[in-house]
DNA sequence: ATCAATACAGAACGATCGTTCCTTAATATA
DNA sequence: TATATTAAGGAACGATCGTTCTGTATTGAT
């Protein structure tokens, strides 16, 4: 009953996203996301609630598409290090993406407002995915001996969730995105065995 | 001439350092400073000029403080392996801080307000003192046949100083400074022969 | 056709932001 | 001692923030 709501919540959930991820949490205003998403304001605030609530929401909705996404390979039953070597080569596409490089949404809402409750949930929920996920893959590796010795697969699940976050910052900086590739490289070679 | 001012600037510069270390540029208000300094509005805005202007200043004090005294071993003459792994150990120390981890300064900003040109040159002049001291270090290294076999100087180089970055970065996280070891046991080890 | 319910559109709210003005106090110099 | 100069202290400014209110439009149900 009453009237039907012109948009899709969801469609502007993503453009919010966009706008977030590109931005930052302070730099994005209210009236920039009614700008980008065609939403007045208060339909904006009847559907999420607050700026704040449509934060979290977005910070869902990246966890759900986003990272989902690109750990769906790391997550498979059987994945090893093929997968890992895959998941790297996607990391460090996003990051070569030239001078617009958004990094990852998590990841800077970790830097720019960890402290706040709901975000540090989110920040914790997106590191035990990657973890986990790659802790799966090299488990497997470890056990067909495809994994460089000496290296605990939790251990390498460890450095290799610590190398993403890295490639995800640096990739926002223009000097930093030149960093990238001998961080990924370095990276992959130090999980795998000295004869590959 | 003229009444004497009855604060020490760079005190008062010292102060706003650690408020924006911890809280970040936008979390931090003119109030903030004011509070933390003891120093008033009008008298910051005469030696600084702005907030913003305030906040350059302050990253540049931490370049010159923080970031030298960090890199000081690194960048001696005859740097070697010994540096680098006390300088990794310096940087895990700072991480394992406990929950009022601040992370690096510069990392953060870069994070928060790399698209701002002034701050951007900031962040390429920590990433290029991190990279060249890294670089010096790890090059007398391969000399004296310290290095790992089939890593050229500067990708380690460039690998480490992305190390620091995640180092630095997962630091501020709770659950991201569990994962700080791992990573920096790997990453030494990644850059040190295989028999050592 | 009428009514209840919902959404739209935009004005307007109080709070807080960074910044500046104004008065008073304290010093060096003449 | 008188004066010029600078800083302290605090009120006040315009702008912008997130949020809410008001009136109108549009639907489903009776």
């Amino acid at each position: 009953m009453g009237r039907p709501r012109k948009y899709d919540p969801d469609r502007a959930l993503d453009r919010a996203m966009q706008l977030f991820w590109a931005r930052g949490y302070h730099e994005t205003t209210l009236s920039d996301l009614v700008g980008s998403t065609g939403v007045q304001r208060y339909s904006l605030y009847a559907s999420f609630g607050s700026k704040d609530a449509l934060f979290h929401a977005v910070l869902d909705h990246y966890l759900e598409t986003v990272v989902a996404r690109l750990l769906a390979g790391l997550h498979r039953k059987d994945a090893g290090l093929g997968e890992v070597r895959r998941f790297l080569d996607q990391v460090g596409t996003m990051a070569d993406s030239g001078a617009g490089a958004k990094g990852c949404l998590i990841c800077n809402s970790s830097v720019e407002c960890g402290d706040k409750r709901e975000v540090a949930a989110r920040v914790a929920r997106y590191q035990s995915l990657l973890v986990d996920g790659l802790s799966v893959a090299l488990g497997n590796s470890h056990r067909r001996g495809e994994l460089r010795a000496g290296l605990e697969p939790d251990e390498g699940a460890q450095f290799l969730a610590g190398i993403v976050v890295a490639a995800c910052v640096l990739s926002r900086s223009p000097t930093g995105s030149d960093l990238v590739g001998s961080l990924l490289g370095v990276a992959l070679r130090a999980v795998t065995p000295v004869l590959l």
